[in-house]
DNA sequence: AATAAACTCCTAAATAATTAGTAGTACATT
DNA sequence: AATGTACTACTAATTATTTAGGAGTTTATT
């Protein structure tokens, strides 16, 4: 394969998932209203996402009437505790102490603080965003 | 434009970059045999990874005989910074906040640590990487 | 009933990211 | 001198990401 499909979300899908986290589930139309206030979208942009994510397993879809209603399978928690997970790996050679140091470079904390900066990035990466 | 061309670096990027950080400046070659202990890559892709960063202004080449050498122009400080900037804009509604929260939400932290975090956050954002 | 509106489905197309081969040139070694 | 080695330059191909149009269908409105 010349590039293996990202397991995060991409800018894209973020900016959807985003509605749908925001109204509990959304349609396509209702992801379109929203999402055209900042960035205008053709319909069938956000429909082929919101195909792109079911298939991905992002989100669930449900028939209402003609149209579909999409459902986030994904908590926003997760995708953050996945998205920083990927930085640590790709960015902090996945060092989560590199990125606790990255982050107070520059203040004046004490090696207790540090190291508990540290256990709580493991953590947000490990959990299963419940929270 | 369909896509635009990311400003940080992809993970292809991230790897060789790694390589140029920790040794100063490389050849192809010595990317190559850096790299391949990890994944085998042949020497024309490196290669091909170089230009482009070069055209992206991530590195910068020198002739030294018949070889080019490859010197870094982003620190791993300033690249950790900015994919840490793409990350909170993208996965964090932009808010430095929402990533201290999300880092420390199972942790037993008070108020003012939380700030404190969150000022390391803007500050390893906005600096140029110089620590 | 005819027309418009709101959807879905399928198709398409541009650009980025990733990977690598081939041709050609310069240098080293037998 | 011939052959191999080490490069660069150019080309190519695959998959992902992002964006959207057109055909067709069902529902609503004149």
């Amino acid at each position: 394969m010349a590039r293996p499909t990202s397991t995060i979300l991409t800018d894209a899908e973020n900016r959807i998932m985003e509605v749908l986290w925001k109204m509990g589930e959304a349609s396509v139309q209702n992801v379109v209203d929203t999402i055209s206030i900042e960035k205008k979208q053709a319909y069938t942009t956000i429909q082929t996402f919101l195909g792109i994510m079911k298939d991905k397993g992002f989100v669930e879809q449900r028939k209402e009437g003609r149209a579909f209603i999409y459902r986030p399978l994904l908590s926003r928690s997760e995708a953050r505790s996945q998205a920083l997970k990927h930085l640590i790996g790709s960015a902090f050679g996945g060092s989560s102490s590199a990125l606790a140091q990255h982050l107070l470079k520059d203040s004046d904390i004490d090696e207790g603080e540090l190291a508990a900066l540290e256990q709580a990035i493991d953590a947000s990466m490990n959990d299963k965003g419940q929270k």
